[in-house]
RNA sequence: GUGACCGUAGCUCAAUUGGUUAGAGCACUGGACUGUGGCUCCAGGGGUUGUGGGUUCGAUUCCCAUCGGUCACCCCA
Protein backbone atom coordinates (compact mmCIF):
# COMPACT_ATOMS: atom_id res chain seq x y z
CA UNK A 1 0.00 0.00 0.00
CA UNK A 2 1.33 3.86 -0.38
CA UNK A 3 1.71 5.96 2.15
CA UNK A 4 -1.51 6.95 3.67
CA UNK A 5 -2.63 9.00 6.65
CA UNK A 6 -1.83 8.86 10.24
CA UNK A 7 -4.33 6.74 12.37
CA UNK A 8 -6.92 9.10 13.22
CA UNK A 9 -6.70 12.28 11.41
CA UNK A 10 -8.69 12.75 8.11
CA UNK A 11 -8.92 14.56 5.07
CA UNK A 12 -11.59 17.42 4.97
CA UNK A 13 -12.63 16.62 1.17
CA UNK A 14 -13.97 19.24 -1.54
CA UNK A 15 -17.98 18.28 -0.67
CA UNK A 16 -17.56 17.98 2.96
CA UNK A 17 -15.32 21.60 3.00
CA UNK A 18 -18.39 23.53 1.96
CA UNK A 19 -20.06 22.88 5.79
CA UNK A 20 -16.89 23.59 7.09
CA UNK A 21 -16.62 27.15 5.21
CA UNK A 22 -20.14 27.39 6.46
CA UNK A 23 -19.78 26.51 9.91
CA UNK A 24 -16.16 29.28 10.15
CA UNK A 25 -18.69 32.15 8.39
CA UNK A 26 -21.43 31.80 10.92
CA UNK A 27 -18.81 31.46 13.92
CA UNK A 28 -16.70 34.29 12.31
CA UNK A 29 -20.49 36.18 11.82
CA UNK A 30 -21.85 35.48 15.32
CA UNK A 31 -18.77 36.15 17.38
CA UNK A 32 -18.06 39.32 15.65
CA UNK A 33 -21.48 40.38 16.34
CA UNK A 34 -21.32 40.41 19.95
CA UNK A 35 -17.71 42.28 19.65
CA UNK A 36 -15.23 39.37 19.73
CA UNK A 37 -11.83 39.81 18.11
CA UNK A 38 -10.25 36.92 16.24
CA UNK A 39 -6.97 35.74 17.00
CA UNK A 40 -4.65 33.22 15.75
CA UNK A 41 -2.25 31.46 17.60
CA UNK A 42 0.48 29.11 17.24
CA UNK A 43 -0.49 25.05 16.95
CA UNK A 44 2.37 24.15 19.32
CA UNK A 45 3.76 25.64 22.91
CA UNK A 46 5.88 24.62 25.49
CA UNK A 47 4.96 21.65 26.89
CA UNK A 48 4.79 22.90 30.70
CA UNK A 49 2.12 25.55 29.44
CA UNK A 50 -0.41 22.65 29.10
CA UNK A 51 0.65 20.71 32.04
CA UNK A 52 0.45 23.87 34.52
CA UNK A 53 -3.02 24.86 32.77
CA UNK A 54 -5.20 21.71 31.89
CA UNK A 55 -3.95 19.78 35.37
CA UNK A 56 -1.18 17.29 35.72
CA UNK A 57 -3.82 14.64 37.05
CA UNK A 58 -5.73 14.84 33.86
CA UNK A 59 -6.41 12.00 31.33
CA UNK A 60 -5.12 15.05 28.48
CA UNK A 61 -1.45 16.00 30.14
CA UNK A 62 -0.97 12.30 31.67
CA UNK A 63 -2.25 10.35 28.08
CA UNK A 64 -3.30 12.38 25.51
CA UNK A 65 -0.29 14.87 24.48
CA UNK A 66 1.71 15.47 21.62
CA UNK A 67 4.97 15.87 22.97
CA UNK A 68 8.60 16.20 21.63
CA UNK A 69 11.48 17.19 21.25
CA UNK A 70 12.23 19.94 19.36
CA UNK A 71 15.78 20.29 17.72
CA UNK A 72 17.24 23.04 20.30
CA UNK A 73 16.36 20.49 22.91
CA UNK A 74 13.06 22.29 24.29
CA UNK A 75 9.91 19.95 24.92
CA UNK A 76 6.70 21.55 22.72
CA UNK A 77 3.61 19.69 22.67
CA UNK A 78 0.91 20.07 19.56
CA UNK A 79 -2.15 22.11 21.84
CA UNK A 80 -4.81 19.83 23.35
CA UNK A 81 -7.09 22.72 23.39
CA UNK A 82 -6.25 26.54 22.82
CA UNK A 83 -7.11 28.42 26.03
CA UNK A 84 -3.87 27.61 27.47
CA UNK A 85 -2.40 29.51 24.36
CA UNK A 86 -4.65 32.26 23.94
CA UNK A 87 -4.13 33.04 27.58
CA UNK A 88 -0.24 32.82 27.11
CA UNK A 89 -0.80 35.26 24.44
CA UNK A 90 -2.80 37.61 26.60
CA UNK A 91 -0.09 37.82 29.21
CA UNK A 92 2.57 37.78 26.48
CA UNK A 93 1.62 40.80 24.99
CA UNK A 94 -0.40 42.69 27.71
CA UNK A 95 -3.80 42.67 25.90
CA UNK A 96 -5.37 43.00 29.88
CA UNK A 97 -4.52 46.51 29.51
CA UNK A 98 -7.16 47.19 27.09
CA UNK A 99 -11.05 47.96 28.87
CA UNK A 100 -12.83 44.44 30.12
CA UNK A 101 -14.05 42.19 29.06
CA UNK A 102 -10.88 41.28 26.39
CA UNK A 103 -13.11 39.33 24.06
CA UNK A 104 -11.13 36.97 21.74
CA UNK A 105 -11.89 33.49 19.84
CA UNK A 106 -9.77 31.54 17.66
CA UNK A 107 -10.10 28.36 15.49
CA UNK A 108 -8.16 25.92 14.24
CA UNK A 109 -6.63 22.29 14.75
CA UNK A 110 -5.96 20.49 17.66
CA UNK A 111 -4.34 17.36 18.96
CA UNK A 112 -4.69 14.40 21.52
CA UNK A 113 -3.65 10.79 21.46
CA UNK A 114 -6.89 8.98 21.63
CA UNK A 115 -7.59 5.79 20.62
CA UNK A 116 -10.17 7.01 17.44
CA UNK A 117 -13.41 7.11 17.41
CA UNK A 118 -17.11 8.07 15.72
CA UNK A 119 -16.80 12.04 16.05
CA UNK A 120 -13.27 11.50 18.02
CA UNK A 121 -10.15 12.21 16.15
CA UNK A 122 -6.91 12.99 17.08
CA UNK A 123 -6.39 15.77 14.63
CA UNK A 124 -9.76 17.68 15.41
CA UNK A 125 -11.39 20.99 14.92
CA UNK A 126 -12.21 23.61 17.52
CA UNK A 127 -13.62 26.87 17.60
CA UNK A 128 -12.58 28.29 20.54
CA UNK A 129 -13.94 31.61 22.55
CA UNK A 130 -12.67 33.63 25.38
CA UNK A 131 -13.44 36.73 27.73
CA UNK A 132 -11.16 37.59 29.99
CA UNK A 133 -11.26 40.37 33.45
CA UNK A 134 -14.80 39.97 33.46
CA UNK A 135 -16.35 38.29 36.62
CA UNK A 136 -20.14 39.47 36.30
CA UNK A 137 -22.69 36.89 35.70
CA UNK A 138 -24.43 38.37 32.84
CA UNK A 139 -21.02 37.85 30.83
CA UNK A 140 -21.20 33.94 31.85
CA UNK A 141 -24.80 34.18 30.51
CA UNK A 142 -24.04 36.45 27.32
CA UNK A 143 -22.01 33.72 26.52
CA UNK A 144 -23.87 30.82 26.67
CA UNK A 145 -26.62 32.81 24.72
CA UNK A 146 -23.75 33.80 21.94
CA UNK A 147 -23.44 30.25 22.00
CA UNK A 148 -27.07 29.18 21.28
CA UNK A 149 -27.03 31.78 18.67
CA UNK A 150 -24.45 30.08 16.65
CA UNK A 151 -26.29 27.08 16.32
CA UNK A 152 -29.49 28.50 15.40
CA UNK A 153 -27.97 30.57 12.91
CA UNK A 154 -26.94 26.86 12.00
CA UNK A 155 -30.51 25.38 12.13
CA UNK A 156 -28.93 23.04 15.38
CA UNK A 157 -30.31 24.81 17.77
CA UNK A 158 -33.43 22.74 18.69
CA UNK A 159 -31.09 19.32 18.23
CA UNK A 160 -28.89 20.29 21.51
CA UNK A 161 -29.82 20.56 25.05
CA UNK A 162 -27.95 23.07 27.01
CA UNK A 163 -26.77 22.14 30.77
CA UNK A 164 -25.10 24.55 32.81
CA UNK A 165 -23.83 23.78 36.25
CA UNK A 166 -21.56 25.73 38.85
CA UNK A 167 -18.73 24.06 40.33
CA UNK A 168 -18.36 26.65 43.06
CA UNK A 169 -14.66 28.09 43.68
CA UNK A 170 -11.92 27.41 45.78
CA UNK A 171 -12.70 29.55 48.96
CA UNK A 172 -12.14 27.01 51.81
CA UNK A 173 -16.49 27.38 52.61
CA UNK A 174 -17.35 26.12 49.37
CA UNK A 175 -15.91 23.65 47.01
CA UNK A 176 -12.95 22.04 49.42
CA UNK A 177 -15.58 21.89 51.92
CA UNK A 178 -18.00 20.06 49.58
CA UNK A 179 -15.06 17.75 48.59
CA UNK A 180 -14.07 16.99 51.88
CA UNK A 181 -18.03 16.39 52.32
CA UNK A 182 -18.32 14.18 49.03
CA UNK A 183 -15.01 12.10 49.41
CA UNK A 184 -16.24 11.20 53.23
CA UNK A 185 -19.49 10.16 51.43
CA UNK A 186 -17.52 7.75 48.56
CA UNK A 187 -15.38 6.48 50.74
CA UNK A 188 -18.03 4.89 52.83
CA UNK A 189 -19.56 3.72 50.00
CA UNK A 190 -16.27 2.57 47.95
CA UNK A 191 -17.46 -1.37 47.82
CA UNK A 192 -20.01 -0.15 45.95
CA UNK A 193 -18.35 2.01 43.12
CA UNK A 194 -16.32 0.72 39.84
CA UNK A 195 -12.69 0.17 39.97
CA UNK A 196 -12.09 3.01 38.35
CA UNK A 197 -14.03 5.76 40.79
CA UNK A 198 -13.03 4.11 43.67
CA UNK A 199 -9.16 5.22 42.76
CA UNK A 200 -10.46 8.84 41.59
CA UNK A 201 -11.69 8.87 45.16
CA UNK A 202 -8.56 9.89 45.84
CA UNK A 203 -7.28 11.45 42.62
CA UNK A 204 -10.40 13.95 41.57
CA UNK A 205 -13.20 12.76 43.63
CA UNK A 206 -15.66 15.23 41.92
CA UNK A 207 -15.16 13.33 38.52
CA UNK A 208 -16.84 10.16 40.14
CA UNK A 209 -19.81 12.41 39.61
CA UNK A 210 -20.12 12.49 36.09
CA UNK A 211 -19.47 8.48 35.85
CA UNK A 212 -21.97 6.62 33.34
CA UNK A 213 -21.95 3.35 35.37
CA UNK A 214 -25.31 2.00 36.93
CA UNK A 215 -23.22 1.02 39.65
CA UNK A 216 -22.08 4.21 40.60
CA UNK A 217 -25.17 6.08 39.82
CA UNK A 218 -27.09 4.24 42.42
CA UNK A 219 -24.29 5.74 44.98
CA UNK A 220 -24.13 8.53 43.13
CA UNK A 221 -27.87 9.72 43.44
CA UNK A 222 -27.47 9.81 47.26
CA UNK A 223 -24.36 11.64 47.18
CA UNK A 224 -24.16 14.99 48.79
CA UNK A 225 -25.25 17.60 45.75
CA UNK A 226 -22.50 20.62 44.85
CA UNK A 227 -25.27 22.96 44.58
CA UNK A 228 -25.60 22.23 48.28
CA UNK A 229 -22.39 23.47 49.29
CA UNK A 230 -21.78 26.59 47.43
CA UNK A 231 -20.97 30.03 48.90
CA UNK A 232 -22.96 32.61 48.91
CA UNK A 233 -21.08 34.45 46.59
CA UNK A 234 -21.03 31.25 43.84
CA UNK A 235 -24.36 30.63 44.76
CA UNK A 236 -25.30 34.21 44.03
CA UNK A 237 -23.50 34.02 40.68
CA UNK A 238 -25.21 31.12 39.47
CA UNK A 239 -28.75 32.21 40.21
CA UNK A 240 -27.91 35.44 38.30
CA UNK A 241 -26.49 33.31 35.51
CA UNK A 242 -29.51 31.57 35.27
CA UNK A 243 -31.84 34.51 35.19
CA UNK A 244 -29.76 36.28 32.85
CA UNK A 245 -30.29 33.33 30.56
CA UNK A 246 -33.86 33.36 31.59
CA UNK A 247 -34.29 36.99 30.49
CA UNK A 248 -32.77 36.37 26.92
CA UNK A 249 -34.46 33.50 26.41
CA UNK A 250 -32.26 30.70 26.40
CA UNK A 251 -33.83 27.24 27.58
CA UNK A 252 -31.09 25.41 29.62
CA UNK A 253 -31.23 22.67 32.43
CA UNK A 254 -29.47 22.10 35.41
CA UNK A 255 -26.85 19.10 35.41
CA UNK A 256 -25.56 18.58 38.83
CA UNK A 257 -23.00 15.92 37.62
CA UNK A 258 -21.66 18.32 34.95
CA UNK A 259 -18.00 17.95 36.20
CA UNK A 260 -15.84 18.73 33.57
CA UNK A 261 -12.35 16.87 32.59
CA UNK A 262 -9.84 19.84 33.04
CA UNK A 263 -9.01 21.15 36.25
CA UNK A 264 -9.00 24.80 35.97
CA UNK A 265 -12.43 25.25 35.64
CA UNK A 266 -14.79 26.72 38.08
CA UNK A 267 -18.33 28.59 39.15
CA UNK A 268 -19.95 28.15 35.79
CA UNK A 269 -19.75 24.77 33.59
CA UNK A 270 -21.70 24.48 30.64
CA UNK A 271 -22.45 21.59 27.69
CA UNK A 272 -24.36 21.43 24.46
CA UNK A 273 -24.92 17.76 23.68
CA UNK A 274 -26.81 15.87 21.61
CA UNK A 275 -27.96 12.10 21.38
CA UNK A 276 -27.09 12.08 17.70
CA UNK A 277 -23.93 11.45 17.84
CA UNK A 278 -23.33 8.09 19.48
CA UNK A 279 -20.90 7.92 22.91
CA UNK A 280 -19.87 11.69 21.75
CA UNK A 281 -22.73 13.67 22.71
CA UNK A 282 -20.72 17.00 23.61
CA UNK A 283 -20.66 19.10 20.41
CA UNK A 284 -19.91 21.91 22.60
CA UNK A 285 -18.31 23.02 26.46
CA UNK A 286 -16.54 25.71 28.58
CA UNK A 287 -16.55 27.18 31.86
CA UNK A 288 -15.21 29.89 33.95
CA UNK A 289 -11.54 29.77 35.00
CA UNK A 290 -10.72 32.37 37.57
CA UNK A 291 -7.17 32.24 38.85
CA UNK A 292 -5.96 30.59 35.82
CA UNK A 293 -4.54 33.74 34.35
CA UNK A 294 -3.10 34.57 37.57
CA UNK A 295 -1.26 31.04 37.71
CA UNK A 296 0.67 31.89 34.42
CA UNK A 297 2.10 34.50 35.61
CA UNK A 298 -0.68 37.28 34.46
CA UNK A 299 -2.40 39.61 36.40
CA UNK A 300 -5.72 38.30 38.62
CA UNK A 301 -8.46 38.23 36.21
CA UNK A 302 -11.20 36.23 35.45
CA UNK A 303 -11.75 34.37 32.74
CA UNK A 304 -14.75 32.18 30.76
CA UNK A 305 -14.37 30.52 27.36
CA UNK A 306 -15.79 27.56 25.31
CA UNK A 307 -14.96 25.28 22.45
CA UNK A 308 -17.52 23.99 19.61
CA UNK A 309 -16.19 20.51 18.61
CA UNK A 310 -16.46 21.57 14.38
CA UNK A 311 -15.83 17.76 13.32
CA UNK A 312 -19.38 16.80 15.75
CA UNK A 313 -21.39 19.88 14.23
CA UNK A 314 -20.22 19.49 10.63
CA UNK A 315 -21.45 16.04 11.51
CA UNK A 316 -24.77 17.25 12.25
CA UNK A 317 -25.28 19.49 9.40
CA UNK A 318 -27.86 17.98 6.97
CA UNK A 319 -26.44 17.27 3.13
CA UNK A 320 -27.13 20.17 0.92
CA UNK A 321 -28.91 19.85 -2.40
CA UNK A 322 -27.45 22.26 -5.38
CA UNK A 323 -30.07 24.69 -4.33
CA UNK A 324 -27.97 25.52 -1.28
CA UNK A 325 -25.37 27.04 -3.39
CA UNK A 326 -27.20 28.47 -6.41
CA UNK A 327 -26.89 32.11 -7.40
CA UNK A 328 -24.25 32.49 -4.95
CA UNK A 329 -21.56 32.34 -7.62
CA UNK A 330 -21.71 31.80 -11.18
CA UNK A 331 -19.80 29.69 -13.55
CA UNK A 332 -19.17 30.23 -16.91
CA UNK A 333 -17.64 27.85 -19.25
CA UNK A 334 -15.00 28.89 -21.97
CA UNK A 335 -14.50 26.48 -24.83
CA UNK A 336 -12.00 27.53 -27.78
CA UNK A 337 -11.87 25.23 -30.90
CA UNK A 338 -8.03 25.84 -31.74
CA UNK A 339 -5.47 27.91 -30.85
CA UNK A 340 -6.20 31.24 -31.65
CA UNK A 341 -9.60 31.28 -30.35
CA UNK A 342 -8.03 30.09 -26.94
CA UNK A 343 -5.56 32.87 -26.70
CA UNK A 344 -8.52 35.24 -27.39
CA UNK A 345 -10.64 33.66 -24.48
CA UNK A 346 -7.77 33.68 -21.96
CA UNK A 347 -7.81 37.59 -21.13
CA UNK A 348 -11.46 37.27 -21.39
CA UNK A 349 -11.77 34.56 -18.50
CA UNK A 350 -9.93 36.58 -16.60
CA UNK A 351 -11.87 40.06 -16.77
CA UNK A 352 -14.57 37.82 -15.64
CA UNK A 353 -13.05 36.11 -12.87
CA UNK A 354 -11.99 39.35 -11.76
CA UNK A 355 -15.79 40.30 -11.81
CA UNK A 356 -16.30 37.36 -9.54
CA UNK A 357 -17.37 34.92 -11.99
CA UNK A 358 -16.12 31.20 -11.98
CA UNK A 359 -14.89 30.55 -15.02
CA UNK A 360 -13.30 27.33 -16.76
CA UNK A 361 -11.14 27.55 -19.86
CA UNK A 362 -10.91 24.40 -22.59
CA UNK A 363 -7.33 24.01 -23.49
CA UNK A 364 -9.26 23.95 -27.52
CA UNK A 365 -7.73 20.67 -28.41
CA UNK A 366 -10.65 18.62 -27.16
CA UNK A 367 -14.03 18.07 -29.30
CA UNK A 368 -16.89 20.01 -28.91
CA UNK A 369 -19.09 17.63 -28.18
CA UNK A 370 -16.42 16.20 -25.11
CA UNK A 371 -16.23 19.71 -24.07
CA UNK A 372 -19.70 20.33 -23.64
CA UNK A 373 -20.34 17.14 -21.89
CA UNK A 374 -17.62 17.81 -19.57
CA UNK A 375 -18.95 21.58 -18.83
CA UNK A 376 -21.88 19.40 -16.90
CA UNK A 377 -19.92 17.66 -15.23
CA UNK A 378 -17.62 20.35 -13.43
CA UNK A 379 -17.93 20.93 -9.84
CA UNK A 380 -19.16 24.28 -10.77
CA UNK A 381 -21.83 22.43 -12.86
CA UNK A 382 -22.98 20.20 -9.69
CA UNK A 383 -22.67 22.92 -7.08
CA UNK A 384 -23.92 25.86 -8.68
CA UNK A 385 -26.41 23.69 -10.68
CA UNK A 386 -25.83 26.98 -13.64
CA UNK A 387 -23.40 27.06 -16.34
CA UNK A 388 -22.89 29.66 -19.35
CA UNK A 389 -20.61 28.07 -22.11
CA UNK A 390 -19.29 30.25 -24.72
CA UNK A 391 -17.84 28.74 -28.13
CA UNK A 392 -15.44 30.26 -29.71
CA UNK A 393 -14.26 28.46 -33.23
CA UNK A 394 -12.38 29.43 -35.95
CA UNK A 395 -15.46 30.61 -37.98
CA UNK A 396 -17.07 32.96 -35.16
CA UNK A 397 -13.55 34.06 -34.48
CA UNK A 398 -13.02 35.58 -38.48
CA UNK A 399 -16.81 36.64 -38.12
CA UNK A 400 -15.76 38.73 -34.77
CA UNK A 401 -18.57 36.77 -32.82
CA UNK A 402 -19.14 34.06 -30.50
CA UNK A 403 -21.82 31.76 -28.94
CA UNK A 404 -23.32 31.92 -25.95
CA UNK A 405 -24.69 28.90 -24.80
CA UNK A 406 -27.36 27.90 -21.87
CA UNK A 407 -26.22 24.39 -20.47
CA UNK A 408 -29.66 23.91 -18.94
CA UNK A 409 -31.87 24.93 -22.00
CA UNK A 410 -29.24 24.10 -24.80
CA UNK A 411 -30.52 27.45 -25.89
CA UNK A 412 -27.61 29.81 -27.65
CA UNK A 413 -27.24 32.66 -29.40
CA UNK A 414 -24.72 34.82 -31.41
CA UNK A 415 -22.92 37.53 -29.67
CA UNK A 416 -20.25 39.93 -30.85
CA UNK A 417 -16.66 39.11 -29.29
CA UNK A 418 -16.34 42.86 -28.11
CA UNK A 419 -19.52 42.69 -26.37
CA UNK A 420 -18.92 39.63 -24.60
CA UNK A 421 -17.55 39.92 -21.05
CA UNK A 422 -20.67 42.56 -20.76
CA UNK A 423 -23.19 40.49 -22.08
CA UNK A 424 -22.04 37.38 -19.63
CA UNK A 425 -21.89 39.74 -16.84
CA UNK A 426 -25.42 41.16 -17.00
CA UNK A 427 -26.98 37.23 -17.55
CA UNK A 428 -24.35 37.29 -14.56
CA UNK A 429 -23.75 33.61 -15.90
CA UNK A 430 -26.84 32.74 -15.02
CA UNK A 431 -29.07 29.98 -16.18
C1' G B 1 -4.69 1.45 27.08
C1' U B 2 -9.02 -2.65 26.82
C1' G B 3 -12.88 -5.15 23.84
C1' A B 4 -16.04 -6.48 19.52
C1' C B 5 -16.78 -6.49 14.30
C1' C B 6 -14.52 -5.60 9.53
C1' G B 7 -10.26 -5.03 5.37
C1' U B 8 -11.31 -7.51 -2.70
C1' A B 9 -10.34 -1.65 -8.59
C1' G B 10 -10.88 5.59 -7.04
C1' C B 11 -16.27 4.35 -4.88
C1' U B 12 -20.31 0.48 -3.78
C1' C B 13 -20.05 -4.65 -3.88
C1' A B 14 -19.61 -10.12 -6.29
C1' A B 15 -16.54 -14.60 -6.58
C1' U B 16 -20.26 -21.98 -5.51
C1' U B 17 -18.30 -26.83 0.94
C1' G B 18 -10.96 -24.07 -0.54
C1' G B 19 -10.65 -25.07 -7.30
C1' U B 20 -8.05 -22.79 -13.61
C1' U B 21 -6.71 -16.20 -16.05
C1' A B 22 -10.54 -12.43 -9.15
C1' G B 23 -15.77 -10.10 -11.82
C1' A B 24 -19.84 -6.25 -12.13
C1' G B 25 -22.04 -1.35 -11.55
C1' C B 26 -20.58 3.69 -10.92
C1' A B 27 -16.47 6.89 -12.07
C1' C B 28 -12.35 7.89 -15.54
C1' U B 29 -10.12 7.87 -20.83
C1' G B 30 -11.12 7.08 -25.98
C1' G B 31 -14.41 5.73 -30.14
C1' A B 32 -19.41 5.37 -32.73
C1' C B 33 -20.69 11.40 -33.52
C1' U B 34 -13.83 15.04 -38.40
C1' G B 35 -18.15 21.87 -34.51
C1' U B 36 -23.14 21.10 -30.19
C1' G B 37 -23.51 18.07 -23.95
C1' G B 38 -26.72 15.63 -20.10
C1' C B 39 -29.19 9.25 -23.43
C1' U B 40 -27.32 4.78 -25.69
C1' C B 41 -23.63 1.27 -27.50
C1' C B 42 -18.43 -0.39 -27.89
C1' A B 43 -13.46 -0.48 -26.18
C1' G B 44 -9.53 0.69 -22.76
C1' G B 45 -6.73 1.81 -18.39
C1' G B 46 -6.82 0.43 -13.66
C1' G B 47 -5.90 -5.29 -8.30
C1' U B 48 1.14 -8.37 -5.50
C1' U B 49 -7.54 -9.63 -2.63
C1' G B 50 -4.22 -4.30 3.67
C1' U B 51 0.78 -6.59 4.93
C1' G B 52 3.74 -10.87 6.61
C1' G B 53 3.74 -15.88 7.79
C1' G B 54 1.29 -20.79 8.23
C1' U B 55 -2.06 -25.14 6.68
C1' U B 56 -2.98 -27.29 1.64
C1' C B 57 -1.72 -30.23 -4.65
C1' G B 58 -4.24 -25.42 -4.68
C1' A B 59 -6.13 -19.69 -0.28
C1' U B 60 -10.04 -13.80 -1.71
C1' U B 61 -12.04 -18.10 1.23
C1' C B 62 -9.13 -21.65 6.85
C1' C B 63 -5.31 -20.37 11.08
C1' C B 64 -1.71 -16.84 13.45
C1' A B 65 0.57 -12.18 13.71
C1' U B 66 0.69 -7.20 12.29
C1' C B 67 -1.19 -2.64 10.29
C1' G B 68 -5.54 -0.01 9.24
C1' G B 69 -10.98 0.99 9.52
C1' U B 70 -15.59 1.07 12.38
C1' C B 71 -18.06 1.00 17.00
C1' A B 72 -17.96 0.76 22.32
C1' C B 73 -15.27 1.33 27.20
C1' C B 74 -12.38 5.41 28.94
C1' C B 75 -12.22 10.54 28.06
C1' C B 76 -13.81 14.69 25.73
C1' A B 77 -14.99 19.01 21.28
Amino acid sequence: MTIRAVRGVHDILPGEGEKWRRVERIARDVFDSYGYEEIRLPIFERTELFARTIGEATDIVQKEMYTFQDRGGDSVTLRPEATAGLLRAYIEHGLFVHPKPIKLYTMGPMFRYERPQAGRYRQFHQLDVEALGDEHASLDAEMIAMLVEFFRRLDLAQRLQVEINSLGDEKPECRPRYRTELVRYLRANADRLCEECRERIERNPLRVLDCKKPECRRVLDRAPALGDFLCADCAAHFGKTREYLEATGVPHVVSPRLVRGLDYYMRTTFELTTTELGAQNAVAGGGRYDGLIKLLGGPPDPGIGFAVGVERVVQLLPDEGPEAWEGRRVGVFLIPLGEEPLKRLLPIANQLRSKGLVVEVGHGERKLGRELERANKLPQAKRLGVLQAVILGPDELARGEAIVRELKSGTQRTVPLSGLVDELLALGGRA
